[in-house]
DNA sequence: GTTCTAGAAC
DNA sequence: GTTCTAGAAC
């Protein structure tokens, strides 16, 4: 019972800085960010409103079904600033890719379309999805960039500029056309391959991030070897003589 | 949302 | 026989 209303009791806390760090990443007097208790990737946080006087109440800021059956511009103001509030994670999220690894890689910002915990939350996930947390198929497919049940920011900010029709359609948000979604087979959101189970999938998804890491090394040494040159018969010859010396 | 586990799938 | 999925949770 408590684990669905975990996200409700933080966006209402008064003094979020009580928070352990660990919870905690960044909190202004409207949002705060937190760190997901079951990380589905190897970076993944949570950007929650903070219900206040004068704005939505708690039960419009239940979710993003009751958020969009708002007064338009009052739930298209919510979602400016959670926008402005994830591109602040985004920032503190690439400074630690870098960091830690050296290098960044995307980061997704986005809703499920049809969420298992109360109060909206904004996802800022990182796209390796490599995560010991990540182990089911509804796991998978509710973090998919393509599938359509994780509907990236962008993309619900794009219903604002639509036809009326259109926006009162896509507002509805019914769970009898998403749901469905998550159980579709397991494909790898990269190469699209089909995968057979999830232990094939995970292995496959850090099979891919390490790809990714390799391209961002071998970018890195290009950069280093000095610009305009990296394609140049001077260039390949220099770096030839560089990754020498670095073997010895 | 998770944990647990029966029985399906291999 | 072991691995894996998917539905119940009083």
């Amino acid at each position: 019972m408590s684990t669905l209303t975990i996200l409700r009791r933080h966006a209402q806390n008064p003094d979020p800085a009580s928070l352990p760090p660990s919870v905690l990443l960044d909190y202004t007097d409207s949002y705060l960010t937190i760190f997901d208790a079951y990380p589905k990737a190897t970076f993944h946080l949570l950007v929650l409103p903070r219900p206040k006087d004068g704005s939505l109440t708690l039960s419009e800021l239940s979710g993003l079904r009751s958020l969009l059956s708002c007064q338009k511009k009052d739930a298209k103001k919510i979602l400016d600033e959670l926008a402005a509030q994830a591109e602040k994670t985004k920032e503190l999220v690439r400074e630690e890719m870098v960091q830690r690894y050296g290098y960044s890689w995307d980061i997704w910002v986005g809703f499920h379309a049809v969420p298992s915990m109360e109060h909206i939350h904004l996802h800022v996930i990182s796209s390796d999805l490599c995560s010991p947390k990540l182990k089911n198929k509804k796991h998978y497919n509710s973090f998919h960039p393509k599938l359509g049940f994780f509907l990236h920011l962008e993309e619900v900010l794009s219903w604002f500029e639509e036809e009326p029709k259109y926006f009162a359609t896509k507002k509805r948000l019914k769970p009898s056309e998403y749901e469905p979604l998550l159980k579709e087979s397991l494909v790898c959101w990269r190469c699209d391959r089909i995968l057979p189970n999830m232990p094939t999938l995970k292995n496959h998804l850090q099979e891919e991030w390490d790809k990714e890491a390799k391209r961002a090394a071998e970018k890195k040494r290009k950069r280093e070897s000095g610009p305009g040159q990296a394609d140049s018969f001077a260039g390949n010859a220099k770096k030839q003589h560089v990754e020498g010396v670095e073997e010895i």
